[in-house]
RNA sequence: GGAGAGGUGGCCGAGUGGUUGAAGGCAGCCGCCUGCUAAGCGGUUGUAGGGGUCAUACCCUACCCAGGGUUCGAAUCCCUGCCUCUCCGCCA
């Protein structure tokens, strides 16, 4: 959510950042015309408001003495009476004017660079050497299955599309994934462990920006209630609202939180797209990665966190690259956002694997997280970031891809070692 | 699921219709005093919105879980919701 007064005051920025993302700049227009009627009708509440209160004052004073104040009660009451409707309007108004700041989007970093769409992204580094194959390397569904660890087919009949039974070796790389990644965090890089609740509410899913815009993305345990728990698309949902409407200490900050969860998500509209393998399903697991921090060094913040999400790979041994999304392509509620692509030989591609975001106050505001300045009057609000650090589910699958072997069998990489209890997996 | 109790400032806690943003205490901050520590004395300390100012100062409004209602006036009365605690039942 954007300041209001940033709107108001600073339009020009505000519609140049909504172009720059493709949106348009006339969804605007609503929210002005509403704030400019809020506004006004505050002064006028307001100043009715301190009539009455000066009025009641003095009815008091003078029941207190024992005096009539019949005259003034009459009075009082027509100042009452004469607030009703504008105070119903004003409630009215600060709802309508909220439920247009909850649908415009953020205003893109100077440094995210300018662009419509994905081919308009920038490859800021790239780490590794792309494997040579002596033979025709296989997608990892077919290694997968072939080595029996993969099974898509029982899935489909137990659950639907878009679901994995892992099976034997499959089940136990995952949760070695799992482990090294949160081990990895939680030793090294300086974050405590959460394990957060996956079913949330909707306020929780308005803070970080799913709500209201893109409910057609979430599953829900009971659509025909409003008030209904929805599956966490991301361990960000539960960990950044872990501290809603909190005022947070500054020497607390910055705070980095990890966590393993499974996530959910309907791909509502991407029918047809990576229909075979573990790329898009309705149920991955994750490790995220979520920070806490002072508006001055968010900045610093977005590079060591996908640091940390690049070290994951590094110690995987899998080739990958940095991109900068550009404005056409961040999320609604990010600022700046890296995506960490890791190489999927078969398909001889580089594929997402982590999306690495500062969201400066965006969340923080709709949040309302805030933290108080040593010595200073009023509070700010934090900035927030995440990443995943990793998808474990397209993490399995690169390693699969990227260390398979002409024989079918799959080389575990050395961090996963002692893990699995193997050097390799094959039948 | 059944029965009961309760939600007040950073914390504890008073307050049952009228200058109460809220007694008192603790903690914090500033100053005084004291040969260390401790104690003592005085002062001060919430958040948000609007106005105002170069910026302060200052003024107004709102906020005692949330949302409604009664009333000239609500932390205080009524209704609804949420949450917490205790007991019983059930349960991984």
């Amino acid at each position: 959510m954007l300041d209001i007064r940033i709107i108001r005051e600073n339009t020009d920025k505000v519609v140049d950042a909504l172009k720059k993302r493709g949106e348009d700049p006339g969804i605007l227009d609503k929210i002005l015309e509403i704030e400019k009627e809020r506004r006004d009708l505050l002064r006028i509440v307001e100043e009715q408001r301190q009539q009455r209160n000066s009025i009641s004052q003095q009815i008091g004073r003078l029941k207190k003495e024992g005096n009539d104040a019949s005259h003034l009660l009459e009075e009082a009451k027509k100042i009452s009476d004469a607030m009703v409707s504008n105070e119903e309007s004003l409630r009215e108004l600060e709802i309508k004017a909220r439920q247009e700041l909850l649908l415009i989007p953020n205003i893109p970093h100077d440094t995210t660079p300018a662009g419509r769409d994905e081919n308009d992204n920038i490859e800021v580094r790239h780490w590794g050497d792309v494997p040579g194959f002596d033979f025709e390397p296989k997608n990892h569904w077919d290694i997968g299955e072939d080595l029996g660890i993969l099974d898509f087919e029982r899935a489909g009949k137990i659950a639907g599309a878009r679901f994995v039974i892992y099976n034997g070796a499959g089940a136990r790389l995952e949760r070695a994934l799992i482990n090294f990644m949160l081990d990895l965090h939680t030793g090294e890089h300086g974050y405590r462990e959460i394990m957060p609740p996956v079913l949330v509410n909707r306020e929780a899913m308005t803070g970080t920006g799913q709500l209201p815009k893109f409910e057609e993305d979430l599953f829900k345990l009971d659509e025909s209630d409003a008030k209904g728990y929805l599956l966490i698309p991301t361990a960000e949902v539960p960990v950044t609202n872990i501290h809603r409407e909190e005022i947070l200490a500054e020497k607390d900050l910055p705070i980095y939180y990890t966590a393993y969860t499974p996530c959910f998500r309907r791909e509502a509209g991407s029918y047809g797209k990576d229909t075979r393998g573990l790329i898009r399903q309705h149920q991955f697991n994750k490790v995220e990665l979520v920070k806490f921090a002072k508006p001055e060094n968010s900045y610093d913040e977005l590079e060591s966190l996908t640091a940390n999400a690049e070290e994951v790979l590094k110690r995987l041994g899998l080739p990958y690259r940095v991109v900068a999304l550009c404005t056409g392509d961040i999320g609604f509620s990010a600022a700046k956002t890296y995506d960490l692509e890791v190489w999927f030989p078969a398909q001889a591609k580089y594929r997402e694997i982590s999306s690495c975001s500062n969201f400066e106050d965006f969340q923080a505001r709709r949040a309302d997280i805030r933290f108080k300045k040593e010595g200073k009057k009023g509070t700010e609000f934090v900035h927030t970031l995440n990443g995943s650090g990793l998808a474990v589910g397209r993490t399995l699958a690169a390693i699969l891809e990227n260390f398979q072997e002409k024989d079918g069998s799959v080389i575990i990489p050395a961090p996963l070692v002692p893990y699995m209890d193997a050097e390799k997996m094959s039948n």
